[in-house]
RNA sequence: GUCCCCAUCGUCUAGCGGUUAGGACACCGCCCUUUCAAGGCGGAGAUCACGGGUUCAAAUCCCGUUGGGGAUGCCA
């Protein structure tokens, strides 16, 4: 690799046409990392030239999405910067520029060949021989010709004229090595269309001149293009940046990632409870190492060792178990406090108000838009944080997102009540002598008056101990008529979370079923 | 069609001429245990896509084949 002897400028440029999604997060990952490796700039640079699929909303989410991961750039939309605008589309002005800068160096033609015809030359070429672009009719048109067929305003776009006696195309790949392409598969392609705008490979170059872009690192799909684009910067008269292309992340099938893979957008991730640094830490991973060993690196270390020459060749295939495991890593290794913080925005979506219940319960599935006022929840967050920060050392080894902990924890916040699963009760609930195991239970809690877990295990643990029975079913039908499930949390914290008198109250409940039910048979 | 690129356990990867081919996820078993997990320990899993070379020695270097991906747009 050739010597760093400016500041290192990278460039994360997506386009507009949809939300940011896996790829393009890894892609912006790889050059944030790098930039900051090197103590040099992260640019964001918006490639809105298709106005077809472009949309000022879509620049928002991915924007949006790139802040959630923590990549902030240096440059770009909302921040500024000294090498702006940052949206292509408030750049045509320079493109015009750079296209009377090449009409001057006589680098470029005007083509006035139809997308029709094009179109019908392609097909013909394909099926006769072997197509390598266009054939350059328009070239040959006699400059005072063409200019008077621009001047009777007849359409026609911009072609650079790639210089006939020019050997083959070679760059130096910082991930692929060597990549050479004969000159005879580049033509004269289109820089500028017949409304004025620059196609992709032409405004590329300019933005990334003039933005002083050192190291270009995109997607492998970019691979092909780069010859096209260095023949740009030499018909500019610009040096050329350092190219790194990384391999294309696929869905499970080892096909391209689509929707038909499920999540594909950050977004998704992010609404499915992911932790950005999760995410981060993962996408990272895919496609680059460390040393091979190290599994759970942080942003810090990340940007402390980043480099291109670790970066791996093979597309890689998106692993969504690894991908949660990694979560729950995170899930785990956070403070109860940043857990709290986290989850607040999934109670508050699905209505979970202590005491209350969930407010939206449509057969398990906690949905959003719930009636709670997100108000009063955020406030009861705020006035029992020790009780919500409890919640953290309950879940954490169980759950690997934040929309796993939510159904994790409904009972919890029933208040005196709780929905018993009908399953459980059969299994845990109706065994012999359960009445008379649930009176010496509320008996036994009854009497404890310091409410803490291991007071109330104490408690719990006499119970069986005086009837000459297992531990074990007694407890599981505790945790059904309180927790109302016979898989919970565990149940002596649960219980000191769900408050003494709540605890009773879904006691007696159960007890009293147990009541009727034995009256029965 | 033509051009470019890629190829190590199911998956992500380490490896850069000499290793019992290492780690992680997933999987299986045991331990722990009031459930579920988590954790600990162990296991299975890769003739390094295939075929030729080069070399005393090849997963590592070279050539070919096969398979996959990309480009070949007035998309990016």
């Amino acid at each position: 690799m050739s010597e760093l002897q400016e500041s290192v400028r990278v460039r994360f440029a997506p386009s507009p046409t949809g939300n940011l999604h896996i790829g393009g997060a890894r892609t912006a990952i790889y050059n944030w990392a790098f930039a900051r490796r090197h103590g040099g700039s992260f640019i964001l640079r918006i490639e809105d030239t298709d106005p077809e699929r472009s949309t000022p909303e879509n620049t928002a989410q991915i924007m949006r999405s790139l802040r959630w991961l923590g990549l902030e750039w240096d440059e770009g939309p909302e921040v500024g910067g000294a090498f702006g605008p940052y949206l292509q589309t408030e750049r045509n002005s320079t493109y015009g520029e750079a296209l009377e800068q090449l009409k001057q160096r006589d680098a470029v033609y005007p083509c006035f060949c139809t997308p029709e015809e094009l179109a019908v030359k392609r097909e013909q070429a394909m099926s006769e021989k072997a197509y390598a672009g266009y054939d350059r009719s328009c070239r040959r048109i006699p400059v005072a010709q063409a200019q008077a067929r621009i001047a009777a305003g007849e359409p026609h776009t911009w072609r650079l004229k790639v210089p006939l006696d020019r050997g083959d195309v070679a760059f130096e790949d910082e991930v692929y090595g060597l990549t050479t392409v004969p000159i005879t598969q580049l033509d004269d392609l289109i820089l500028v269309r017949s409304d004025g705008t620059p196609t992709y490979n032409f405004a590329v170059c300019v933005d990334d001149t003039l933005m002083r872009i050192t190291h270009v690192i995109r997607g492998d799909d970019h691979m092909s293009n780069t010859p096209k684009q260095i023949l740009i910067y030499e018909a500019l008269g610009t040096r050329l940046p350092s190219f790194a292309h990384l391999s294309m992340i696929l869905g499970s099938d080892g096909k391209r990632l689509s929707k038909r893979h499920g999540a594909t957008s950050v977004e998704a991730y992010q609404n499915e409870g992911y932790f950005p640094e999760a995410l981060v830490n993962y996408l990272a991973l895919l496609g680059w190492s460390l040393d091979g060993e190290t599994t759970i690196i942080s942003a810090e270390t990340l940007c402390a060792s980043f480099s291109l020459d670790r970066v791996s060749k093979n597309p890689a295939i998106f692993d969504e178990a690894k991908l949660a495991w990694m979560n729950q890593a995170y899930l785990k290794a956070m403070g109860a406090e940043a857990f709290v913080e986290a989850l607040e925005p999934f109670l508050v979506d699905c209505g979970f108000m202590r005491g209350k219940g969930p407010t939206v319960n449509l057969g398990g599935a906690y949905t959003l838009g719930a009636l709670a006022d997100p108000a009063a929840i955020k406030a009861d967050i705020a006035e029992n944080k020790a009780w919500y920060e409890a919640i953290h050392g309950l879940i954490a080894e169980r759950a690997k997102t934040m929309t796993d902990v939510i159904p994790m924890i409904a009972y919890l916040f029933g208040g005196d009540t709780v929905e018993l699963d009908p399953v459980s009760m059969e299994k845990c609930l109706f065994i012999d002598g359960a009445s008379g195991i649930f009176d010496s239970v509320i008996l036994a809690l009854e009497e404890v008056c310091d409410w803490k877990g291991a007071k109330i295990e104490n408690a719990l643990r006499q119970v069986p101990e005086k009837l000459g029975i297992k531990a074990k079913p007694v407890f599981q039908a505790v945790r059904v008529a309180v927790c109302g499930t016979m898989v919970s949390p565990p149940l002596f914290e649960s219980l000191e979370l769900i408050g003494k008198d709540d605890v009773l109250s879904r006691l007696k409940v159960s007890r009293d079923i147990l009541g009727w039910r034995e009256s029965f048979s």
